[in-house]
DNA sequence: GGTCTGCAGCTTTTT
DNA sequence: GCTGCAGACC
């Protein structure tokens, strides 16, 4: 029995209202997820059997959250509601039906890179220049063609019939058409292409809308046009639709997020019932005060007034940095420090705007000792190695799927050439066929002798794997494919560190599969490669907290933090400079900074850089508008109080490799001293940049795991460590290796 | 025909 | 500070 008095009166309502049409005005910490979660297990208890839930959320770390707290609610019985995001959900239905639309089952999901491949070649096909048409601009105008769900020709209507833009048109048409052609779908596509079943198909629209009784859509403001359109379709008539959103987080206009569907939603369901959740559980006094401060400069959204019954708390501390090396320093100090007094790592959270704000952040935590987590983009499943196994899978699978097998035709190198390549590509156009199947009949496609055998045996090689995946396991199979391939042994022909650690990478690899093989012992080769399409490595949720967490304000939507840095408080860095002249969008980094304020329950940390390097070259940036929308009384500025402590930086840092200790942090407590007190010793000697490393230390190294130093040479930003890792010694530049110290 | 090396350009956020 | 591409070299 579920205790819907661990409720609060608005959050009940929202959880009992279960037939019709609802909106959930949910403000930041207002306790969204424990409306959806009781909502779920409160409908089941109903008697709905859950697997007529449909529970959509945007990312796959929120659907996880979520469904474990299903089922914390409702025991294993929770576990038959689909709780996915928009794109595996799609990518599910369509799973099942799409060979109604011409697809064939096994159809491959492109990622960004491969769309731009696709969309270079494209180009190139087209003799337009990547010069006048840049792929990336022509990748997001299809995107957000796509998101709108306008076809080549009804783009080209809303565009503006101008000679570019037919171009563009035309581009867009070619880039269907390949993609069709590698029976393959990029990440619009799931979307589009169910759209396109259900309402082309009114059996398997049925069949849906009569299994989706109920469907629950969270962070609703940031749905676009098809996703709209999509939940509109699967509610079908019964309107039991209950979305769950803020307008004040909307932050995904860029990507064709439409913040009307959330505003107009009592429009489009005039039945529906609104409920606001308006206390705060998650932040202090000060930090709410601060975003809801911040906030109010926006206009044109939904009147709210969060309120909590916290306490004021500690004021938002304010760090003035030297430079961006300085920042990083002292948020790596302060979260040791946090650390120090008890804080679990796992609450530490560091959001910054942009990914490329990470990498000085990260040195900074190596440097003084800090186990961190960076959270980001799918960088795992992008490295090199890792993508080549990838896509021979893909071209298995998928033996319609060019991009795939022209990237592992000649990977490791088999001496097959672009010429040979381009050779089969062109024969197998002219026949309208696959490449692969160029490849299978080499002897047809008037290739030389020795280019004649080469592909030859590279054909029997993908036979003998075609086999081996179907008699096999995925994880067998994976140790198959890298055992005929060769990949591995190509890499160890050459000992460089790099190699070494691509090896190390396709461990991992191994590893993953074979997780993926025990939490899903029916799944096949293709439902891993799905798998690695929609979930990133940003999910891996880690579960011991035993680490700080760095991550993209985006990527933080949905979590909270104890404790908050915000780094990078400039105007042209948050906001970002091309957003500065652009009310929609600085409305819009508004919305961000308001997401990243709200993500803090006792502290926050802003800073900010007085020069920094950006785009190459070095540049000062005013202090951000929106910490200037922060009313002072709230703000412990240290420029207000004593003055700055210069430390000069140690002789043997001169080249600045080494962070500067210096730059202003009056008014927060402590922050001086903690580079002395309970850290002196590591920490200091990091700021100075002197040894960092001793004999005996223990270590974890990001791809080599765990290990002991066994050698020091140098000092500071030079310093060399040798590192034993059970037997394997290896050295590395201690400023930049992914090394981090585990006991000090 | 294939591979290696040096130089330019580029960076918003994500499924 | 990394990737893609062009040109030189084998």
């Amino acid at each position: 029995m579920i205790d819907l008095s661990r409720l609060n009166p608005p959050q009940r309502a929202a959880v009992a209202c279960t037939e019709g049409p609802l909106l959930v005005l949910a403000g930041a910490g207002s306790g969204k997820t424990r409306v959806l979660t009781y909502r779920v297990a409160h409908l089941m208890e109903m008697g709905v059997p859950a697997w007529k839930i449909l529970a959509i959320t945007f990312t796959n770390k929120a659907a996880r959250e979520m469904a474990d707290r299903v089922r914390q609610l409702t025991g294993e019985a929770g576990d038959e509601a689909w709780i996915s995001t928009f794109h595996a959900c799609c990518a599910r239905i369509l799973r099942r039906d799409i060979e109604k639309l011409g697809y064939k089952r096994q159809f491959a999901i492109y990622d960004a890179d491969d769309s731009m491949t696709v969309i270079k070649s494209v180009l190139k096909a087209m003799n337009l220049s990547d010069k006048e048409y840049p792929p990336r601009a022509v990748r997001a105008a299809i995107s957000d063609a796509k998101n709108r769900m306008l076809s080549p020709k009804e783009w080209l209507l809303d565009a503006g019939d101008d000679a570019r833009n037919r171009k563009y048109s035309e581009v867009y048409a070619e880039y269907e058409k390949a993609l069709r052609g590698n029976n393959a779908l990029d990440f619009d596509d799931l979307l589009i292409r169910t759209l396109e079943l259900l309402s082309q198909n009114p059996p398997v629209l049925e069949y849906y809308q009569r299994r989706f009784e109920y469907i629950l859509v969270d962070e609703y403001q940031d749905t676009n046009a098809a996703q709209y359109e999509l939940v509109r379709l699967l509610a079908g008539t019964k309107h039991n639709l209950c979305v769950v959103g803020d307008d004040d987080q909307s932050i995904y206009g860029w990507r064709g997020a439409d913040i009307r569907n959330i505003l107009d939603f009592e429009k489009d369901f005039p039945e529906a019932k609104v409920v606001k959740l308006e206390q705060n559980y998650r932040s202090t006094g000060n930090i709410l005060d601060a975003a809801n401060q911040v906030i109010a400069h926006n206009r044109g959204r939904k009147e709210k007034a969060l309120w909590t019954e916290a306490g004021a708390g500690e004021r938002i501390a304010l760090y003035h940095a030297l430079d961006e090396r300085d920042e990083a320093a002292f948020v790596a100090q302060m979260a040791r420090k946090l650390m120090g007094q008890g804080e679990r790592p796992g609450e530490i959270a560091v959001l910054y705007r942009t990914n490329a704000q990470s990498r000085v952040l990260e040195e900074a935590f190596v440097r003084g000792g800090v186990p961190y987590r960076v959270y980001g983009g799918q960088k795992f499943y992008e490295r090199k190695e890792i993508k080549d196994l990838i896509c021979y899978m893909r071209a298995l699978v998928n033996p319609d799927d060019d991009v795939s097998l022209r990237r592992i035709v000649n990977e490791p190198r088999r001496g097959i050439g672009e010429a040979t390549i381009e050779q089969l590509a062109s024969y197998a156009a002219q026949n309208e066929l696959p490449l692969m199947s160029a490849v299978l009949d080499a002897d047809a496609a008037g290739l030389s002798s020795r280019a004649r055998k080469l592909v030859g045996e590279f054909g029997e090689l993908m036979v003998d794997l075609t086999d081996a995946m179907y008699e096999q396991r995925p994880g067998e199979f994976v140790r198959t494919l890298i055992d005929r391939t060769g990949y591995v042994r190509a890499l160890e022909a050459a000992r460089t560190p790099e190699n070494e650690s691509r090896i190390e990478n396709i461990k991992e690899l191994e590893g993953a599969v074979a997780e993926f093989e025990r939490l899903n012992p029916e799944g096949g080769l293709s439902d891993f490669l799905e798998n690695v399409a929609l979930v990133s490595d940003a999910d891996a949720v880690d579960e011991a907290g035993g680490s700080v967490t760095l991550m993209t304000l985006h990527s933080a939507k949905g979590l909270e933090f104890d404790c908050v840095f915000l780094p990078g408080m400039e105007d042209g860095v948050f906001p970002l400079s091309r957003a500065l002249y652009d009310d929609d969008q600085l409305e819009e980094e508004r919305r961000l900074a308001y997401v990243g304020i709200t993500r803090a329950k006792k502290r926050l940390f802003l800073s900010h850089a007085r020069t920094r390097m950006l785009y190459n070259a070095r540049s000062a940036n005013p202090l951000s508008r929106f910490v200037g929308e922060i009313p002072a009384r709230l703000i412990a500025d240290s420029s207000q109080r004593g003055e700055s402590r210069r430390v000069p930086p140690p002789s043997h840092a001169r080249t600045g490799a080494a962070p500067r200790a210096g730059g202003r942090a009056l008014g927060i407590e402590g922050v001086q001293k903690g580079y002395g007190g309970k850290f002196v010793g590591s920490q200091a000697r990091a700021l100075g940049g002197v040894a960092l490393f001793r004999n005996g230390d223990r270590v974890i190294h990001r791809a080599f795991g765990r290990g002991e130093v066994v050698g020091v040479e140098g000092e500071g930003a030079d310093q060399k460590v040798t590192v034993d890792f059970g037997g394997r010694t290896r050295t590395f530049s201690a400023s930049i290796a992914p090394i981090i110290k585990v006991e000090t």
